[in-house]
DNA sequence: GTCTATAAACCGATAGAC
DNA sequence: GTCTATCGGTTTATAGAC
C-alpha cells in the first residue's frame, strides 16, 4: 500500500524533470502534468512556486544520493574497492536509464550558479555534504584529514565530470575509466 | 578598427549569455538588446532561430577554447607543466570573471544531453576534439596511443568537474587542486 | 486542500515595408 | 539587411468557489 501525497508526487516529479531537463526548461504546467495535480496545489506547499520547489529538489535529492554513496562506500571492504564501486555503479544508472539520469542536481547547479544565489547555495551545501562523507571515510581508513578532504574534493569532481561526458557521449566507459583512476589515487593516499 | 557585423555582434553575444545562463534561460529577447540588433536580422543569419545560434555558438566557442588550451600546452616545457598550466589559467579565469565564465559548452551541453541530440551531438564533438588534441600531445611525449587518450579524457572530466565545482563553490581551489592531480597522473604515464 | 478559470507578461518566430 | 509591428502560444502565478 504506497499510498503518494499530492505533495510527494509534486516533489517526485519536480525531482526527476529538473535533473534531466534542468531547471528553467522544465515548466510547473509540466510538472503538474506529471504529478496530475491542480495549479493551486503546488502553490499551497510551495508559496515561492517553482523556486521553493527546487530549492527542496535540491536539498532531498542531494541526500538521498549521499545516503545511496554512503552505502556503497561502507559495504565495501575498503575505501579503494569503495570508490570504485561508486563509479561502476553510476555508469550502470547512467546506461541502464539511457543516459537520462546521472547527477541529480548538476545540470540545475550549472544553470543557477550565476544567477540564483540562493539555489545555488543550496547546491554548494549538497556539494559540501557529498565531500564531507567521503572525507570521513578516508580518514577513518587512515588517511590524513587535510589529503582526505583533497581526496574527497577529488572524487566529486570526477564525478561529476565523468557523468556529464557519458552524458553527452553517451557512453558509460568514461566513468568506469574515472572509477579506475580515482582508486589509483585513493590506494597513493593509503600507502603514503 | 574593429568593426563588427550584425551577425558577430548576435554570435557573440549568444555565446557569453549561454555560457552564463544555459540555453533554456537565455531568450531571444536579450540576445537582440545585448547584440543591439533587429528581430529580423536574427533569422536572416540563422534561419533555424535560437537552436541555430545555440549550434553555432557551441562549435565556435569550443574551437576556440581548444586553440586557447593547445596553445598553454605547447607552450610548456612538458606535458606535465602544460596541463597544471591549463588548470591554473583556468581558475584565474574563472576568478576574474567573479565565477560567471568557466567552460563555454558545459551549462547548455548538460542541459540538452537528453532532450536535443543535433545540439547533444555538437557538443560531443566538441569534447572528442578536446580530446584528440590532448592525447595528440600526451603521444608526441612518449605515452602509449591507447594510455594517451584515457589520459586525455581524465584530462577533460577533472577540468569540466573542477568548472562545476569552483563556480557552485565560488571557490577556484578545487580546480588548482585537479591540475596538481592531473600533472602528477600525466607523470606517472610517462614514468611507465 | 483541491477545483476551474484566468490574469498579465513573455516566449520564439514571422510579415511586410523599405 | 534592417526596420516596425505583431501573431499565436506559453509562461508563472493568482482568484474565487467548493
Amino acid at each position: 500500500m504506497t499510498s503518494t501525497t499530492t505533495r510527494e508526487r509534486l516533489l517526485g516529479s519536480a525531482r526527476t524533470l529538473f535533473q534531466r531537463q534542468g531547471f528553467a526548461a522544465t515548466g510547473i504546467k509540466q510538472i503538474l502534468e506529471v504529478s496530475d495535480a491542480a495549479s493551486a496545489s503546488l502553490y499551497h506547499f510551495y508559496p515561492g512556486g517553482k523556486h521553493d520547489l527546487a530549492a527542496d529538489a535540491i536539498r532531498t535529492s542531494g541526500a538521498e544520493y549521499q545516503a545511496l554513496v554512503e552505502s556503497v562506500l561502507d559495504s565495501a571492504p575498503d575505501p579503494c574497492a569503495g570508490v570504485r564501486a561508486c563509479f561502476d555503479g553510476a555508469a550502470s544508472t547512467v546506461e541502464a536509464s539511457g543516459y537520462q539520469d546521472a547527477c541529480p542536481i548538476a545540470t540545475v547547479a550549472s544553470e543557477i550558479a550565476n544567477t540564483d544565489d540562493e539555489l545555488r547555495q543550496a547546491c554548494a551545501d549538497v556539494f559540501d555534504s557529498w565531500i564531507d562523507a567521503a572525507a570521513k571515510r578516508f580518514r577513518a581508513a587512515g588517511v590524513k584529514p587535510a589529503a582526505a578532504r583533497e581526496l574527497a574534493v577529488t572524487f566529486i569532481m570526477l564525478l561529476e565530470g565523468g557523468f556529464l561526458m557519458a552524458r553527452v557521449r553517451r557512453d558509460a566507459a568514461p566513468l568506469r575509466r574515472a572509477g579506475r583512476t580515482m582508486e589509483a589515487l585513493v590506494r597513493a593516499s593509503l600507502d603514503s
